[in-house]
DNA sequence: CTCTTTAGTCACTAGCTGGTGACAGCTATG
DNA sequence: CATAGCTGTCACCAGCTAGTGACTAAAGAG
């Protein structure tokens, strides 16, 4: 009797392939990260919820770390140039400062506040260092760098836009974390709409202040 | 033999006093954050590092939970306004905008890099809430009030100076826990000293622009 | 047909976690 | 002196974690 259960549960779920098993575990690791947050993220828990035994994390990818390599490589986490700039990178390059800047910054806050996994992944960078944040590192370094000679802007040439840009995305990403446990922050509620218009009116009056002709 | 092992123990070790192994409860708190980091705390590691059976966490606290309460009521971790003002408020509301705030942000600066235990808070405060959190947050936001109002700044007819602020805060608080665990930002070295005086610069120059007189 | 490889399940280990019950020794109070 | 209360140690529980070895079933190769 024994024999049979384990025959049938055994046929049942058999020679799914091992490319569709690992494509299970990587989706896995996404919906759990986007429903339970990193915290509750191991080996159990990826292999349940892709309903699959926890073994073959490891005979296929070794463990955990390289299942969050791949997952880090598998998908768009982090925006685009591309979206970024809009997918208008010519255009922004004639615009000045003052309106180049700011509409990035707009595209970004966008990205990140529609992307709850991209959120959550953000936030477990700014504590953690694992196979996934490397990833993710890398990918957005490199994003920085290429919209930077996208729009054409020379770290030698403007200082001060790196810095800036460098602070507002900071302060940005610091909102959009702590958003997802607390709305309070230096008494604004940082989960309302209304506050992110403003905040991004802020940032456009800082860059219209510090880009402005005046400072040619 | 056994029985007189467990009585030397017992004597060597005993009535230290309820207020006493408090102290070296909280105490342990503090240490174990700044050593290993809010990962690692928990009853078992807490009790141990205070030479203490944990079970007295849940006589004299009721549990963990509690005991974080106390401990974050029990110091100066965040930075006081007194601090934040270089211990001159009144010179502060003489002077302008452009001048006071860039010095609250020095001195706000200044204390989380010198504080690595605020620091660690800071980072824990950004992903999860839990009681030591809250107390914290609540400091936090009251010292931010009084900051405002101590520098005579009224959010009725300053809007624009309390997003600034906002964002620069944001920006600060991402920068400092990132550092923690890596030094890379946007091709920035957020490590190193030289950096942050380029974004000091940076936020004063934000601050001349923005608060500037063409702008009152 | 036989032998090997692949895919998958299950059962187990060791070590950690939070939490509790039973006990021992000291001390103050009646 | 006896007893009750406080302070502390120890041993244990259940539940979780990461990781491994042994097994079965099927498919493919010779």
């Amino acid at each position: 009797m024994k024999e049979a259960i384990i025959n049938s549960k055994t046929q049942a779920t058999r020679s799914r392939g091992q490319i569709a098993t690992r494509e299970l575990l990587i989706k896995a690791v996404g919906t759990l990260l986007a429903r339970q947050g990193f915290t509750s993220l191991g080996v159990n828990a990826v292999a349940k919820e892709a309903g699959v035994d926890k073994v073959l994390i490891y005979r296929y990818f070794g463990g955990l770390p390289e299942l969050l390599r791949q997952f880090g490589s598998s998908g768009e986490f982090w925006p685009s140039v591309d979206e970024l700039t809009g997918w208008k990178a010519d255009a922004l390059q004639q615009m000045p400062l003052t309106q180049s800047v700011p509409m990035v910054m707009r595209n970004y806050i966008k990205a990140l506040r529609n992307r709850p996994l991209t959120r959550e992944i953000l936030a477990w960078e700014s504590v953690e260092r694992n196979e996934l944040t490397k990833v993710l590192e890398e990918v957005r370094e490199k994003v920085s760098m290429d919209l930077f000679q996208a729009v054409r802007i020379d770290s030698e040439k403007h200082p001060a836009v790196i810095s800036i840009s460098t602070l507002l995305a900071a302060a940005v990403n610091y909102l959009v974390i702590r958003s997802r446990t607390i709305n309070q922050f230096n008494s604004i509620d940082i989960a309302s709409d209304d506050v992110w218009e403003t905040l991004e009116k802020t940032i456009t009056t800082i860059c219209e202040k510090c880009f402005g002709p005046e400072n040619q």
